[in-house]
DNA sequence: GGCGAAATCCAAAGCGGTTTGGATGACCGT
DNA sequence: ACGGTCATCCAAACCGCTTTGGATTTCGCC
């Protein structure tokens, strides 16, 4: 039943004024460190917390970072959004910082960043899954909303925030090891190829076999969101074509699941009779690790990416005139069971 | 570069008062319907909206609703926290309320409400994954922060709200269903059996087999994180034993999909060799749909308990003397492709 | 002993809304 | 023509905090 104290009364049972209070209790020097920690102890005891609410009034920041989500976006790439953001709330708690999420009709993304904005309800914002084709950051420059960009938008690298992985090179460096295995015919299963992570995926794939003197198949390039049932489906009708693939690129682990079900129904086994490799975000429950994982796959901690975008987020509110940074991380490629030579 | 105006201007621009400005756009009556024309037609031409710092200080709600996660549910229920999540915030955002979202370390996760509280961060909380032997409801009653519980809180039933499905009987009718198909050994792959719901599960579990004169082989029972890997490695060690099951009822559709694995790896086929129920818990980017499910499954759809959540908290703030409520759902028991007769 | 600097502390003015308690007229019946 | 009611609108207080611009005291030093 602990009635909340605010600072009016903390300030009186101090006999203080409100102001040495709120100075003792920010940090500012020029309270006596006696009077500081009288304060303290007193703030302490009456379990005294400045109103979130008042505070950011006054200060005129909100404490707060926004997350908009639109449904198509949360359909499409569900957990890897949540651990990206459990990634970045981290760095918020760490900082004080509140994290609140939107969730919204497609149609109502543009006039959810605006009322972040002329509400103020937070100090910046990230902006999920970019398409090839992007303009929130437009939109967001005009309503002069910090923003970092998870995943990079064409042609605003230079003038953006962003943190990303080198989906090309992961894509590029999983095709070549296919093709040192032997494999000839390699399907690849991408994410919807209108985002600019899988144009990307997809263009590192093709460069591979390019680079190799080979075109790649239309009939084994598909893009879709990356369910379980894509991968499986996609898998049962490639693997029943006339010369069927003997590889699959997969861009997430849950196709990935999808295709190996697919592989098991047709009676064959992955790893030895058909490869795969798939990308994997590291998400928390879908391990794929162990000595020797289940799936050979590009990995890059789509977590980890969290706490940085959250880092490069806040850094730029609090330094509003630094410059765009961008951080470009490497994913690693890792040899796991689901895959081998290719056969005969 | 919209410069945002504020209410003061606003009303400036109006010749108005801010008193007769803020009562024309609130919808109070003591304005003369030109005038509140006037008023709107002025503020959307400004692009005017209220600061919401500003607001929730003056009104005293902050128009928020938190749920702060700790890394262990988040480590364990990752998918379906986030499915919740979206149901609920759809809810929030129709009644123009935020979701701001705490992420800590189990052992903060009393200061982070003890802050919600203190700092009047949000109006109410939501709490997840209710344990056996829980204590956050009680916290909160200390608190005076409105709460729903996804979940049951065993002991607290009447005296909180919440929104559950029904664990127990789901889990009871899909054990049904295995016997009735003549399956004697039946293995229960269980999520955390500390959660209450999984508890749950295991005693619908258990009733079912007493129900016909049959003890459960503890051989069979396992409970753990509902990952992939943990479906897999599970069900090969089972699949091994002298005495393998024939059925599977497991607790997540990851890992069923995991279960499944292990049985194609087995040369087995799920159906026919092996069958499995799993809970499914509707979740976007697995689908168990089609006209014939993949999986056999009791199902109840999460997000809609988000939903559901999310309008039984802000009926409470709006009405804190009402009653607790209580949504009892009811699981779907959906037959699909994985299950069938026991073999021989 | 006196004077300026340094150390402490405070009153009051915001921040941008909502809300209370009138003021001002218009309109009405008699 | 006049008191009373209603419809409109407003000035000012308030929400709880930060911060500006001084006021007061203490202290070192010549």
């Amino acid at each position: 039943m602990s009635k909340s104290v605010n600072l009016r009364e903390l300030s009186q049972r101090l006999n203080l004024s409100q102001t040495t209070v709120s100075r003792a209790l920010n940090g500012y020097p020029e309270v006596s460190p006696s009077t500081r920690k009288r304060v303290a102890e007193m703030a302490e005891k009456l379990g005294y917390a400045p109103n979130s609410r008042a505070r950011s009034l006054a200060t005129g920041c909100a404490m707060a970072i926004g997350h908009v989500i639109p449904r198509s976006i949360h359909e499409m790439m569900n957990p890897i959004f949540l651990e990206f953001i459990a990634g970045a709330g981290e760095t918020y708690s760490r900082h004080g910082y509140d994290m609140i999420i939107t969730v919204v009709d497609d149609a109502n993304e543009e006039s959810a960043y605006r009322e972040i904005a002329s509400r103020k309800k937070a100090d910046g914002v990230i902006i999920h899954g970019p398409a090839v084709n992007e303009h929130r950051h437009k939109l967001l420059k005009e309503l002069n909303l910090p923003f970092v960009v998870h995943g990079r938008i064409p042609g605003a690298e230079a003038e953006t925030s962003w943190i990303d992985m080198k989906n090309r090179r992961a894509f590029a460096r999983a095709t070549d090891l296919l093709l040192d295995l032997g494999h000839k015919r390699i399907a690849l299963l991408n994410g919807l190829e209108h985002m600019d992570f899988a144009a990307r995926r997809r263009q590192g794939f093709e460069e591979a076999l390019a680079a190799r003197g080979l075109a790649p198949d239309p009939a084994l390039m598909r893009s879709a969101d990356m369910t379980e049932p894509y991968g499986c489906d996609s898998a049962m009708e490639m693997l029943a074509m006339d010369g069927p693939p003997t590889a699959f690129l997969v861009s997430s682990m849950i196709s990935a699941i999808g295709v190996a079900r697919a592989v098991g129904q047709r009676g064959l086994r992955t790893g030895t009779d058909v490869s795969i490799i798939t990308h994997d975000d590291a998400l928390s429950f879908l391990p794929n690790s162990g000595e020797v994982p289940i799936f050979t796959c590009t990995r890059s901690s789509v977590r980890y990416a969290g706490e940085k975008a959250g880092e490069l987020l806040l850094n730029m509110i609090a330094d509003p005139l630094s410059a765009p940074t961008a951080l470009h991380l490497d994913a690693e490629l890792i040899i796991g069971q689901s895959t081998g030579p290719a056969p005969k």
